[in-house]
DNA sequence: CGAGATTCATGTGAAGTATACCTTTAGGCTTAA
DNA sequence: AAGCCTAAAGGTATACTTCACATGAATCTCGTA
């Protein structure tokens, strides 16, 4: 190891960091109160509570903007109902569930296959039928008598994806139980969602209601305030800081988990910088970090072939501001395919998969009609202008061109 | 000139295929009585 | 004879391919004014 990097990682070391408890900002954590939230707490609990007398309770729908605190106050509740329910001995379990995780939760049967891993129960990836990872769940759920609460984050997007008979199937679990009960607590962000599926499922899967608001941009202050003291130590964040970030983050609809992370990232680079304070200016560099990383992690995390096709999409738009379409995207592609020793996939499958990356938001596609031309997407990206440079490095890098 | 037919390039649905993995079953081998 | 291992048979989910038909406005065609 040379010299200097030791000396770095010994003053790293020895350095203070101004951080109390970084977590606290992170998005997972959750606070012992949840400000503005109250009526919104007191209806969930209302809703859930007969579990701690065995009953079961009814299946609820969340909605609200991103970052309104929904899935903060659905795990604020349950964490206190679990803990009332242990000091009493109550067999209630809970599952919580994001729908829009890859290779997850993504498909009924991972879904159900991901909830009875939860019973320790071992659910191969693929093999089983779907009904036979049912009838494993339901096995497993009756074992003893309990209460289970399963909480569905972005189920929209699950139900955009494979269509609502999954939803259908989830409320009959409950007629194949003898013992034990579910209820369901669904989140969306999708606030018409629910008008567009089967009537007869929404009347049994939305018994109750919530919807969150936007924070204004007083609140976020107030939250945010809340949560820097415990972050961060005394006096270590400038004027005008917690200002700039709620102005910011009640521009985009009330956001309150990018409000933090305007703070906590603009906190990382006062540190990594060896600085003291936090001044308005990092908010500034922390949006622009924010808005690169967020499309990052997306990407990065996307198979080859979805890269790829986003390579070819990066390509072409290149200094092109014409429209572009499947077309030019199939053949920059096929290119790129035997550039990289990849198997080109059909334009068909390319097709789809242009429309999953409109979905993730990382371009933008529009099917229209060129007349006489035929019919096609026209595509553009959804990309800041000044990441693109970056993500296409990423990518090439990780395709190996 | 304008209504209706044509056309293009691809969207889109359905069905089929490849792959990876599952359970069941039957046969063969080992083991212990 | 009982127990265990292995391989084949028969099954599924998922990602992808193949096939076939649907789309919809620019362009073409042709009858009419």
């Amino acid at each position: 190891m040379s010299k200097k990097l030791t000396d770095f990682l010994q003053n790293y070391l020895k350095k203070k960091s101004i951080f109390k408890n970084k977590k606290a900002l992170q998005s997972n954590y959750t606070p012992k109160n949840v400000p503005y939230r109250g009526e919104q707490i007191n209806q969930l609990a209302g809703i859930l509570a007969p579990a701690l007398r065995m009953e079961k309770p009814s299946n609820v729908f969340i909605y609200g903007r991103p970052g309104t605190g929904k899935t903060l106050v659905a795990r604020h509740v349950i964490n206190d109902i679990l803990k009332i329910a242990k000091e009493n001995n109550i067999n209630i379990k809970t599952v919580y569930l994001n729908c829009k995780l890859k290779k997850i939760a993504d498909t009924e049967y991972r879904l159900i296959a991901q909830i009875s891993r939860e019973f320790e129960e071992n659910v191969p990836a693929t093999g089983l039928p779907t009904d036979e990872v049912y009838k494993i769940f339901l096995r497993s759920l009756e074992k003893k008598k309990q209460i289970l609460i399963i909480v569905l984050d972005e189920i929209d997007q699950l139900v955009k994806k494979i269509g609502d008979e999954i939803l259908y199937n989830l409320t009959r679990l409950n007629s194949e139980l003898k013992e034990s009960e579910v209820s369901f607590v669904g989140i969306s962000n999708d606030l018409i969602f629910i008008d567009n599926i089967d009537p007869r499922v929404k009347s049994s899967l939305s018994e109750e209601e919530i919807v969150f608001p936007p924070y204004n941009a007083i609140q976020l202050q107030k939250i945010l305030r809340q949560r820097s003291s415990l972050a961060f130590f005394d006096s270590i964040i400038g004027d005008g800081v917690i200002e700039k970030c709620a102005a910011y983050a009640a521009r985009e609809h009330g956001d309150a988990r990018r409000a933090l992370d305007l703070l906590r990232v603009a906190a990382e680079l006062v540190e990594r910088k060896n600085e003291e304070k936090i001044i308005v200016d990092y908010i500034d560099k922390a949006e622009e970090k924010i808005e690169r990383d967020k499309v990052f992690d997306v990407v990065i995390a996307q198979p080859k072939q979805y890269k790829l096709t986003l390579y070819s999409t990066l390509q072409l738009c290149n200094g092109n501001n014409k429209g572009i379409f499947t077309g030019d995207i199939y053949n920059t592609y096929r290119e790129n395919c035997s550039r990289c020793g990849i198997k080109p996939l059909t334009q068909r499958r390319l097709s789809d998969i242009i429309a999953e990356l409109d979905m993730l938001g990382i371009i933008n596609a529009k099917v229209i009609s060129k007349g006489r031309y035929g019919r096609t997407r026209e595509i553009s990206l959804a990309i800041p202008e000044a990441t693109v440079e970056n993500i296409n490095q990423v990518l090439k890098e990780g395709l190996g061109l």
